[in-house]
DNA sequence: CATAGTCGTCGAAGCGCTTCGACACTCCTT
DNA sequence: AAGGAGTGTCGAAGCGCTTCGACGACTATG
């Protein structure tokens, strides 16, 4: 185990001067730096994390809450790796919490100085971390937005704006009847904000456009997705337009219009919201509104360091604009000319 | 920020007493370890993970280092999620390392005394990062094999024998060409480890069994699978067994096998090589050998902190055996009486 | 040419914790 | 009654780093 003092005894200067060379808080002659730079590759040398963060009182490590009900995973993860690796080349590492710990979590790590900064995924609206987060002194970024945000830095994609924009889509194609196929119903008893915001917005747009909405929540396996679909049928037989918002349920959708002799796009159009990558592989290539899962992750990272640099952040809630794409899931309803 | 000397003053000891409670190294008379608890909680006392690390050299953190590039997504998710719960449980926290940076994290974290252990996924045959971590004073679990496993304690399923068990449960049903629907080519040319022992043990016992192999990679998507499909049923048209490496090729397998008018099981059969939850949520319930994600997280969590524990482990290869459940995809072969 | 300012370096004082040896007891043992 | 063997507690010495103030050596200024 080399330290700084190896280092600067075989370079010929005080352990200072090392320090200064390698935080760059001090100007040092370029001679002296040169000479330190290259003792400490030649020794190998590496900072001892805990050292540092005991002097500095930085741990140069953010902490990543994560879910642990593990409910629409490639999002979750796209947004995790997102956050590992902006965060490396900002100079931080990522610690992994999961949700399980729940406050105790963020007790332990904002008591202990583990990570300078927290990114929590996966917010409720009503989320009980919240009192903890506001309390601690430690810089915290959520992704995903609760329902009162003063004092909190937030990142999400706009989910109203979403609904909206689907609904608005299927409406211009003369869709009059519109099922929007949701989450989990264990996802609206959480209060997860962002399926009944973008609930809200297709509601409130479809309602705009003199659009019919009829909305179920669905598990995502084929036997609910069969069910659901019966329902909804059953209940509006006229329905011509599909928003998915359960991303596990788009396959078992797809093959079971395809099974009932519906077809995509000319008889149902079928929107989603869910990552492009999904879009792209489904059975049809589907009209959808990506989430930006990296671009989330990313973003929060970003706001964090700016918070740690001690800069005055101006917009305290990130909305993303949603972006919808038109692919081969959707077209003009039947009957249209 | 509570410290320990505050804790201390406030129940009237010394600072070691204080640490003695809290690491249990000494026995402490009950009195006064009631009255340290005590102060400690009034005060709200964290230990600081910093100072603790640099007195201790202990972090009390595990190092997780997971692919960069996102494929075979949910096996990847569950297997962090429970090296995550694990390793809590054990009083570590996670590191989230993504591949990305390769050797160089691992000199970073070795060198920096920022985690105690390391636990690598995805690991290649000749994987670049194994000379370090062979060289690192620091405990290693691999979830993978390489393919010298000398030195090295390793986690895995056993994907040969998990080729066998395909083989010998469609060879019994009677199936005598069967098709393997490989991972994407790109991941036999990284050589990892998983996908190439699968095609062994199917190939051998295969042979053994007197029935003939085709195995064909495929990209996951419906594109690809058309494609693949078509290539297989063109060379060898009296396919009447499948078996899917690739969890992502799932999906569009069944739902082609549909639209070409063969039935599953009664015309084809299909064994997947994919964790449960995939399984059962296919639009077929899927005859399949589970990849047991959690098991090998916790696995590896527990190899790691039993090292850390200075225990020797006895065997350093850890491999799980495999185990096929029976569901709706396959039955006896057409024909066969 | 004295004075102020800048630059580059050093020494020393911690950061908050663990841990080792010492010490004062109490309780057996012989 | 004296010696030995625990117990329970304390003090002090670090762990390896950052950072502050100090200081000598220059350069610019009037």
């Amino acid at each position: 185990m080399v330290t700084l003092a190896e280092v600067a005894r075989h370079a010929g200067v005080s352990a200072s001067t090392v320090s200064y060379v390698l935080s760059g808080k001090r100007s040092i002659s370029a001679p002296t730096r040169e000479r330190v730079e290259h003792s400490i590759k030649e020794l190998g040398y590496h900072p001892n994390a805990g050292a540092r963060a005991l002097a500095s009182s930085r741990s140069n490590i953010l902490a990543l809450m994560v879910p642990l009900r593990t409910v629409y995973v490639p999002v979750m993860m796209e947004i995790a790796i997102a956050v590992a690796t902006t965060a490396r080349s900002h100079g931080y590492d990522v610690l992994l919490l999961t949700g399980e710990e729940g406050p105790a979590a963020v007790r332990r790590v904002t008591g202990s100085g583990l990570a300078d900064a927290m990114i929590v995924m996966d917010v409720e609206l009503e989320d009980e971390r919240l009192p903890l987060l506001h309390a601690a002194r430690q810089p915290t970024v959520l992704i995903g937005l609760p329902a009162d945000t003063v004092g909190l830095t937030c990142v999400d994609l706009d989910f109203t704006a979403t609904g909206a924009l689907c609904a608005e889509h299927l409406a211009e194609l003369g869709h009059r009847e519109i099922a929007v196929v949701g989450e989990a119903a264990a996802v609206y008893e959480r209060h997860t904000g962002f399926a009944e915001r973008t609930l809200e917005g297709l509601r409130r747009r479809a309602g705009e456009l003199g659009v019919r909405l009829l909305h179920r929540p669905c598990e995502g396996s084929y036997e609910s997705m069969d069910g659901t679909l019966s329902r909804i049928f059953d209940e509006r037989p006229g329905t011509t337009g599909f928003v998915v918002q359960n991303e596990a349920a788009i396959d078992p959708l797809l093959s079971l219009l395809r099974r009932q002799g519906r077809a995509v796009p000319e008889d149902v159009s079928v929107v989603a919201v869910c990552p492009e990558q999904v879009a792209t592989q489904a059975s049809v290539r589907l009209t959808s509104v990506a989430i930006p899962a990296e671009e989330m992750g990313r973003r929060a990272v970003e706001l964090a360091v700016a918070k740690l640099a001690g800069q005055p952040l101006e917009e305290q809630v990130t909305l993303l604009a949603p972006e919808l794409t038109v692919r081969a899931s959707s077209g003009p309803a039947p009957g249209t000319s």
